[in-house]
RNA sequence: GGCGCGGUGGCAGAGUGGUCAUGCAGCGGACUGCAACUCCGCGUACGCCGGUUCGAUUCCGACCCGCGCCUCCA
């Protein structure tokens, strides 16, 4: 039994989906018109945990994240640059792509571009105006009348007539309420625009992701995601304009992720603190940028810092030697453990999986125990377990020596570490321990650690 | 101002009405030529004040502090 977190509810509910053994589920992607940062990274990989975890459970996932490729920021950043906007959302949908396979995010089920449901807008715009929901106003643009729905506000808890009242909201002449908000804008001329019966335009933001996810998703579907600022408006507005439409609930159940902060401020595009994700990797492991996001629950948020960063290096480290010479039993002689089940218990509880990692941590201390007292075929099996419940977190997956080994860009190579160790080695069995310290302390200024054991010396980076 | 979330040991971070989170760092011991790794062990943790209770970090109320949304933002 699964429970989930509903923003819509603000409760935890068991989770059942409208078909029995298929979810299908939705998240709000990227605007493509600058690289992904940290913020982004957060939200791909919570849901892509969700999406994962669903699976492990056996459930058949539809997994839609939609990706914006048409929008004011776009327009003008590719003005800016003086490029066909299709230009700059192109090398930021193939930049985004690069980041998420290097976090371990998996492909969704369908990508949807904004631009590809053009037609899907108009007809679900065309609805809404047909029953009121929506008009012409002067300027010809097109807005939804939220004074229509009566449950506006119900998903981010705001009422109309506070937000009416509040003196942030633009008044705009053309708008019948302040609040109402843009279906389709009306395009200046030599402006971006497509053809609609209401005069070339393009559309507003909300209504992109309320066609796609009707039109991949059906009217209802099971579970729709995204980042904390999304709330209000984007899905506050997504559900008018879809119950409008459809006249169906929209969705069960809502779920979003908690904000990356700097210095006790929330990461953002409006702030400018926000680092992205390549630059992050330039000094982390991806990995290490996915552990670090996993160690705290999805709707918490969570301080970005190098020190927080590193610890959670230093962290996953501990798993992976716990993994480092040592043949993992064959998935298919490892039955379920009690590891296992406490693991999934831990994940039915709104995937915890700070909780769940904890039970990786006692996996590793089991293989290292086992090791040291000679039971291999359980290490063997535990090391097993270990690599599964990883792959649920998007983790463990590689091989032990190339965590620890990846080129970091320092000066030496493999061969010439191999080398040292062998010479240390020769100096150790000539009882020169001197020398042979002296060689590991190089190494060691280098960043190069070595570990001695049974078998042998291994080394890794710090 | 309205709405919402949160304050846990040096740090990070789960969780629970009454024995354990977990990790990092630290300390002691084992292992080691010495280290590293690993193992064993250690540390008066639950913002403040009341209330409910046999018992509250966990439930209720007040208070203090921090954050988010109310405008484009994941």
């Amino acid at each position: 039994m699964i429970k989930i977190y509903n923003t819509l509810t603000q409760q935890k509910e068991t989770f059942t989906p409208i078909e029995p053994g298929k979810v299908r589920m939705y998240m709000c992607g990227m605007t493509v018109y600058d690289y992904c940062h940290l913020g982004h990274a957060r939200v791909l990989v919570a849901f892509d945990v969700v999406s994962r975890y669903l699976r492990s459970r056996g459930y058949d996932v539809t997994y839609v994240r939609n990706i914006t490729d048409i929008d004011d920021k776009i327009l003008r950043r590719a003005e800016e640059n003086g490029e066909p906007f299709t230009d700059l959302t192109e090398r930021m949908i193939d930049a985004m792509h690069e980041d998420e396979a290097k976090l371990g995010v998996l492909p969704p089920s369908k990508e949807p571009r904004a631009t590809d449901y053009i037609a899907e807008m108009i007809a679900m715009i065309k609805t809404l105006i047909e029953s009121d929901h929506a008009y012409v106003a002067d300027n010809r643009d097109v807005y939804f009348s939220v004074e229509s729905f009566e449950d506006y506000g119900k998903l981010s808890k705001k009422k109309l007539e506070d937000l009416l009242a509040g003196a942030r909201i633009d008044v705009q002449e053309a708008k019948r309420s302040p609040a109402d908000f843009a279906l389709w804008k009306a395009a200046d001329e030599g402006e971006v625009s497509w053809p609609s019966p209401w005069g070339n335009g393009r559309p507003g933001w909300h209504i992109e992701c309320s066609a796609m996810s009707t039109h991949c998703l059906g009217d209802t579907f099971d579970i729709h995601g995204g980042g904390p600022d999304l709330m209000f408006p984007h899905h506050e507005n997504e559900i008018a304009q879809s119950e409008c439409a459809t006249g169906h609930r929209f969705v069960n159940t809502w779920m979003h992720a908690g904000a990356i902060r700097v210095n006790k401020e929330k990461m953002s595009k409006s702030l400018g603190n926000f680092f992205t994700i390549r630059e992050i990797l330039e000094t982390y492991p991806p990995e290490v940028v996915r552990f670090f996001l996993v160690s705290s629950h999805y709707r918490s948020q969570v301080d970005y810092s190098e020190d927080n960063l590193a610890e959670a290096g230093r962290s996953l480290a501990r798993l992976y030697h716990a993994l480092r010479g040592i043949e993992p039993m064959r998935s298919e002689d490892v039955s379920e453990t009690e590891h296992d089940q406490r693991f999934v218990e831990l994940m039915n509880d709104d995937f915890n999986c700070p909780g769940a990692i904890s039970v990786l941590h006692g996996l590793a201390n089991d293989i290292n125990q086992h090791r040291r007292e000679g039971r291999e075929d359980e290490a063997r099996q535990a090391a097993r377990v270990l690599i599964r419940l990883g792959d649920i977190l998007g983790i463990l997956q590689q091989n032990p020596d190339a965590f620890f080994q990846a080129d970091t860009g320092g000066e030496l190579t493999a061969e010439d570490i191999e080398a040292k160790i062998q010479a240390r080695a020769d100096a150790r069995k000539a009882k020169d321990f001197a020398g042979a310290d002296r060689i590991r302390d190089e190494l060691a200024e280098q960043g190069i650690i070595l570990d001695d054991s049974r078998e042998g010396t291994s080394w890794r980076r710090s």
